[in-house]
DNA sequence: GTGATAACCTGGGTGC
DNA sequence: TGCACCCAGGTTATCA
C-alpha cells in the first residue's frame, strides 16, 4: 500500500524525467478519479504548461506546473504511476502525454485514487494544512511535539500514528514497524506513552520510513515504481505480515490483532500489553 | 470534542 | 470446478 516511502520513491523517479517537460495530451478514462469535478476541469488547465517540479506532502504527490498550478495525486490503496507502460495496460484511469514523446499513466485497480487541481501556493497550503499534520522528516517532528499532540488522548497509539491530521504519511505497514522498533504495544493509549517512549517512537518512525525509502518502498500486493518494478522493503519487515514467523528479537510468537480497525502485528513479549487492553485476535 | 465504524472498491483467498 | 463470501486498507462521513 502506498505510504510516504512509496510516494517518495515515485517522486524521486519522476523529477529527472519530467521536470521541464510540457503536457501535450491527456485522456481520463475514469471520471471517478477527479470527482466531484470533471476530468476536463482538473486536467485541461495543465495542457501546454511546463512542469516545474514534483513534491510530496504526506502521501500526496504534487505535480507543479507553470503559473502555480498544482495537480495533487493520491494513490490511496492500489494506485500506481507508470512511465512508458505498454499500450493496453490494465486499469489505466488517466493517461498523460508529454512533448518529448514519453507518457505517464495512473493505474488503479480499486479506483480509490484521486486527482485534484489547486491554483496558487496559498490554495495548496490551505488544502494540505487542513488535512495533514507534521512531516516526519521535518524539524517539527520531535518527541515533545508528539507528546503534546497526544496529551489526554485515550485512542490507541496505532490510531494516533495513522491519523494524517497529526502525522502525515504513516500507514498500516510503517505504523507496525515503528511500534515494534520502539517496543510499544499498538493498543497502548496515546496519552499514556511516556516521554522516554516518545523519544524512541519518534526515532523509530524516522528509521522505518527511511528504510522504506532506501528499499524503494514495499510491494506486498500492488505497489510498483515508475518503471513497474517492485520495492523490496517487504523483505526487510521486522513485524508486519510475519504472523507465521517467530519474532526476530525474542523468537516468541507474532500475533495479528485488530487495532484502530486495521490488521496489526505485535510481539507481546517485546511489546508488553498494557493493563486492561482488550485484544481482538485476527485469524487471517 | 473524541473515538469507533461504515462506505467506497475490486482482486485474491478461503470454504463449501 | 465453481460459486459465495470475506478481507485488505486510506480517507471521509457519520454516529455514539
Amino acid at each position: 500500500m502506498p505510504e510516504l516511502p512509496e510516494v517518495e520513491t515515485v517522486r524521486r523517479q519522476l523529477e529527472p524525467r519530467l521536470v521541464g517537460r510540457t503536457l501535450v495530451a491527456y485522456a481520463v478514462r475514469d471520471a471517478r478519479w477527479t470527482e466531484p469535478r470533471s476530468p476536463n476541469e482538473v486536467v485541461a488547465p495543465l495542457v501546454g504548461r511546463r512542469i516545474e517540479g514534483f513534491h510530496r506532502r504526506g502521501k500526496y504527490l504534487i505535480w507543479e506546473a507553470e503559473d502555480e498550478l498544482f495537480l495533487l495525486i493520491h494513490l490511496r490503496m492500489t494506485g500506481n504511476l507508470l512511465y512508458d507502460a505498454p499500450e493496453g495496460t490494465l486499469y489505466t484511469r488517466a493517461h498523460f502525454g508529454f512533448d518529448d514523446g514519453h507518457d505517464l499513466r495512473f493505474v488503479d485497480p480499486r479506483r480509490f485514487g484521486t486527482g485534484w487541481l489547486l491554483a496558487g501556493q496559498s490554495e495548496l497550503d490551505a488544502y494540505l494544512d487542513a488535512r495533514l499534520g507534521v512531516e516526519p522528516f521535518s524539524d517539527g517532528f520531535t518527541a515533545e511535539h508528539l507528546r503534546r499532540l497526544a496529551r489526554g488522548s485515550r485512542a490507541p497509539i496505532k490510531a494516533f500514528l495513522l491519523d494524517q491530521k497529526r502525522i502525515a504519511g504513516i500507514g498500516n505497514i510503517y505504523a507496525d514497524e515503528a511500534l515494534f522498533r520502539s517496543r510499544i504495544h499498538p493498543l497502548r493509549q496515546a496519552g499514556r506513552v511516556t516521554t522516554a517512549q516518545w523519544e524512541l517512537l519518534r526515532d523509530a518512525v524516522v528509521d522505518a520510513l527511511s528504510a522504506g525509502i532506501d528499499a524503494r518502498g514495499a510491494s506486498i500486493d500492488d505497489f510498483r515504481d515508475l518503471d513497474g518494478a517492485r520495492g523490496s522493503f517487504q523483505d526487510r519487515f521486522l513485524i508486519h505480515r510475519r504472523a507465521d514467523d517467530g519474532c526476530l528479537e525474542c523468537g516468541g510468537p507474532i500475533r495479528k490483532i485488530l487495532a484502530a480497525g486495521r490488521g496489526t502485528y505485535v510481539c507481546e513479549h517485546c511489546q508488553p500489553r498494557p493493563r486492561g487492553a482488550r485484544i481482538v485476535p485476527m485469524t487471517r
